[in-house]
DNA sequence: TTGACATATCGAAAAATCGTGATATTATAA
DNA sequence: TTATAATATCACGATTTTTCGATATGTCAA
């Protein structure tokens, strides 16, 4: 558990409000377009293009982003056909917050 | 209250290690030198000097890490004579963890 | 197999951060 | 008032981060 690496990553302010959206993906991330189909899927996880979309950076970003959260363990992801899911990691979040409570 | 500035200032591990070293301030900086008086005063807070001691950096570092963190909120500073003692700002960390374990 | 889509990676320019030594400021003591 | 000590600020080069467009990779559907 590297929290330099954490909080390096908590440092922006587009990856921080990734991290709230995907607290309640259904509310954050409703179906569009002409299927209405919820982008969400696999425990919670969403796309990047619907984050991208949301979120009104570039793809590469985004990728770039969520990449970053991923390697500090603040995201988990999992790779289905075309699309990745990205969700939140709970087991990091508190670990964090305990951190923070209890030794900072 | 600035969490993307809080996280940037916790982003390093020297100042990280100075909000812990001053959880315990009489443990982290004891009396050193001829005179054997404690460099820990007024709440707990300890002088620029000890801490660039301990951290082993410069003291423009030491001196510029200190006002990044007080700039944000996690220690309070307090100018007595020729010295200037830091102490942790126990309600912003307090602020952060309910943050984190509530928001993030 | 080819075309289209989703995502990842690459390369680069701009901006921010890091850490330092030099210098300025402030306060005390002689 | 002058020397000295503690701290703050400045200027700078080195490194890292940011963000992007371009391109590569992987996957499915026709």
């Amino acid at each position: 558990m590297d929290y330099i690496e954490i909080f390096k990553a908590l440092s922006n302010e587009t990856r921080l409000n990734i991290l709230n959206w995907l607290r309640e993906p259904e509310k954050n991330f409703p179906p569009q377009g002409e299927s209405l189909s919820s982008p969400v899927d696999l425990k919670g996880g969403v796309c990047v293009s619907s984050i991208q979309e949301k979120a009104g950076a570039s793809q590469s970003t985004i990728s770039n982003y969520l990449d970053i959260l991923q390697r500090c363990g603040l995201l988990l992801s999992e790779r289905h056909g075309k699309w990745t899911y990205y969700r939140r990691n709970e087991e990091t979040i508190k670990n964090l917050s305990d951190y923070i409570g209890a030794k900072l």
